[in-house]
DNA sequence: GCACGCCAGATTGTATACGAAATTGGATGG
DNA sequence: CCATCCAATTTCGTATACAATCTGGCGTGC
């Protein structure tokens, strides 16, 4: 149904990359040498190159120019921003899912829900966290919405920076409860229900940050300590 | 104001080309050679490719596999998506933009409008379309929302696609008159109204073209041909 | 002792070269 | 006359090589 013409090598990369972002394995702020990169995946600089401008493209890694790839930090503000969005999209997104659910759809959705309980179980925070995400693209997916289901996948990556950067609480899973009690108003494919628990679900997410802006990014000094 | 680290050669060629799009200059569906681009730009192959792959990211182009980048042709379900997209990031975003909006926006605003007008008096309906689609993501910079800013920039763009395919009536401004209500909720700071009208001006802009699947993509014959 | 400038190392930006995949057109055989 | 197959061509995918730029340290001069 989609492109098609994927698996191009670079986009592999591209995807392991962003996987690896996702889960926390590399934290933002790293540094993404295009000849490691290209080492580790065993391919020349020039696919790296791309696979590195692909996650630049989705604002998950930063480019400057002679200087190299960074993984992104998110300053607050845009931290911000990127929850409006998806408190715009999201909602009216999940009242469509409810409509058309199938029993297929909540399957996948539940089987998503156990597989990031287990988890949780093995250690594996990093994956439950991905996980918890495409839950969010899946609900887009059943919506039938392929241009929303995009950008609801580039908010959900870069709301895995954001958590990386700006988590406080350690409650580990107030997560899956909203997703529960999701998949309980897709069950009775109630949408209203439904716009209303992820419009809460997506609040909730942004209170549990920290986002006054302490540090933020470094990226830009120059803007903190004007001279 | 933005990034900062810009002006990559590449992504300068990329602008141009989708400025060109935006346009109506390169139709959907014509071929772009990695060479060709290379040799109007003065640039080798790498570059032109690169900026290739950056319209991919934007979907305004679609490579196939050893086949080549081609000006994207949006299907009318795409088409639908776009705008249903739009319905849901825009009129939010117009109503905060209203309520932050300052003088020297309007004016800004203003002049994107006159602009607009003097390429239709000049004949050049291509920019006029640009323009039009500019101040979209102009209304967007003014809410300070930089990540939908971004997303409307995408969505004017394939737009402007949309348009160039499904355009039914030869009616030319019906655009310029919603702008010119939606300036005045902006210079009133009616949020509400500015909300209503955009949602109007979106409905206005879906009705107006021609989604029913008539031929859509030629790229994939395969699939309006099946033997 | 401090500041400025310069040079070396490293890393990215760009160009070119070679190999692989896919289409095109004609030749061949039925 | 049509279908099939093969090679010639085009175009892309990847690797490598060279040039430009930045970082950081060293030395000289004040």
């Amino acid at each position: 149904m989609d492109g098609s013409e994927k698996s191009i090598t670079s986009e592999r990369i591209a995807r392991d990359l962003a996987e690896a972002i996702h889960e926390h394995r590399l934290a933002p702020g790293s540094k993404l040498n295009e000849d490691e990169v290209g080492a580790v995946y065993g391919v020349s600089r020039t696919v790296a190159r791309s696979a590195l401008q692909s996650l630049a493209h989705q604002r998950l890694v930063e480019l400057r120019r002679n200087r190299g790839a960074y993984v992104a930090q998110p300053s607050a503000r845009e931290a911000r921003e990127v929850f409006e969005a998806r408190a715009l999209l999201e909602p009216r997104t999940a009242r469509s899912a409810a409509l058309r659910m199938t029993e297929a759809d909540i399957a996948r959705l539940q089987s998503h829900i156990d597989e990031e309980h287990a988890a949780i179980r093995d250690g594996r925070p990093g994956r439950a966290l991905h996980l918890s995400g495409l839950f969010h693209v899946e609900i887009a997916r059943i919506a039938e919405q392929k241009t929303i289901e995009e950008f609801v996948a580039l908010l959900v990556a870069r709301s895995s920076l954001i958590i990386a950067l700006y988590w406080q609480r350690r409650s580990a899973l107030c997560e899956s409860h909203a997703h529960e009690a999701l998949i309980r108003a897709f069950e009775a494919r109630d949408g209203d229900l439904a716009e209303e628990l992820m419009k809460n679900h997506l609040l909730d997410l942004v209170t549990s940050l920290d986002l006054r802006n302490i540090t933020s990014a470094p990226a830009s000094l120059r803007e903190v300590l004007s001279p």
